[in-house]
DNA sequence: GTGGAGTGTCAATGATGTGGACATGAGGGG
DNA sequence: CCCCTCATGTCCACATCATTGACACTCCAC
């Protein structure tokens, strides 16, 4: 109502959703009991039920959560080198299958296969799709707006590729992290047709002979 | 009481201290209300005087947490810097004026001086001793901890001489923040009879000739 | 199947922010 | 000098929301 309240509800929220997410990883979903959720966001445990409904609307709201700060990450990477198509594709893309290593929350979220322990952590994902149309939506429209010069039928394959190919390395990884994403980088490249602005007459043409 | 509580008291001190800070910055001290200061934190004028008591009492909260942040932002600076006691010694300076020269907050509570249109500011401050001597005590731990070599003696004048240099340039600017500081630092390093670790055999000594 | 643990719900209680009214004092103009 | 205005600081009735303890229900293990 009052904005204060607003603040301390979502202030609320995010305790919960910290303890939760330091309690998942540490025992994975199934083991995680939403008591000591309350105790360690220092609330009651009625408040937290009062505040989410369920164990599973916990879940959500924490992948939720996760699946956005893992789309502002792959934002800042892109950002950081808008005028290289290549170097922003293999930052992004490096980004992502960093994230799918270390953080088992995203890689449940972008996973989001196989019962394994942590099977209703991938099911209450509400389905991995959302994710992924967010993740291509916000791709496109950054690419339209950052190589303008590139047809709008050679962005979106090159869009199509990128999202593909990476969760394919997700699923399956070929190689390290970096050597995948910058082989993807350059995909994804070549399937833009993108052609560096020429750093210097003479230089050096590393991409594909026709 | 139950952690979430003091979460939700810090919340509600700060939003306060931020909706202070933007006030004072616009209309000065004299110039604030402290209902428009509950309507921008989003709280009743009430809940302010509940947490806070008086107006000066905001003021008195508002410089803390300032001086703080203050501190802070020198001791970042030193630790960037922790190989090099000049180096360090003027980027905290650097740093300090170039706060005392952009922050009225800051200025304030430095000079803590003559009677302008925001004499209260000033005078609410408690005396500038406390955050002076907050601030000797930093600098003279973190010089212990630092630059052990430097015998204990040497490093008392110095942190005095960094102390009472840099308030000096405050009141009294004689350069650029960063001719200024670079000028203190040079003189606190040969105050600290201080030798840098020799980079490499035969290099110049541009310390004073005894 | 029996006991224990965890989820989800409920009602009583306590703490705290809200809104309105009001006394007080400082400052400005008639 | 008086009056009017505005801001500070206080009081109180009310509403909101977290806390606490209890309880039904389900699932799992012994």
């Amino acid at each position: 109502m009052t904005r204060f309240r607003e603040s301390v509800r979502s202030l609320l929220r995010e305790q919960v959703l910290n303890a939760a997410y330091d309690l998942v990883a540490a025992r994975g979903w199934s083991g995680l009991r939403l008591a000591p959720v309350a105790r360690i966001a220092g609330i009651s445990r009625q408040t937290l039920y009062n505040e989410f409904g369920s164990k599973e609307a916990v879940g959500r709201a924490l992948v939720e959560r996760e699946a956005e700060r893992f789309l502002l990450g792959i934002q800042q990477e892109l950002d950081a080198h808008r005028d290289d198509l290549e170097a922003a594709a293999a930052a992004g893309v490096g980004f992502t299958l960093q994230q799918a290593a270390d953080n088992s929350l995203i890689k449940a979220v972008l996973t989001a296969a196989r019962g394994g322990d942590d099977h209703l952590l991938a099911y209450l994902t509400t389905r991995p799709e959302p994710v992924f149309n967010t993740a291509t939506a916000m791709l496109d429209a950054y690419a339209a707006d950052a190589w303008p010069e590139v047809d709008e039928e050679s962005r979106h394959l090159a869009v199509e590729v990128i999202v593909r190919l990476t969760v394919s390395h997700i699923v399956q990884p070929a190689a390290s992290p970096e050597e995948s994403a910058r082989r993807i980088a350059k995909i994804t490249v070549r399937t833009a047709q993108y052609v560096r602005p020429d750093p210097a007459p003479g230089a050096a043409d590393d991409s594909l002979p026709a």
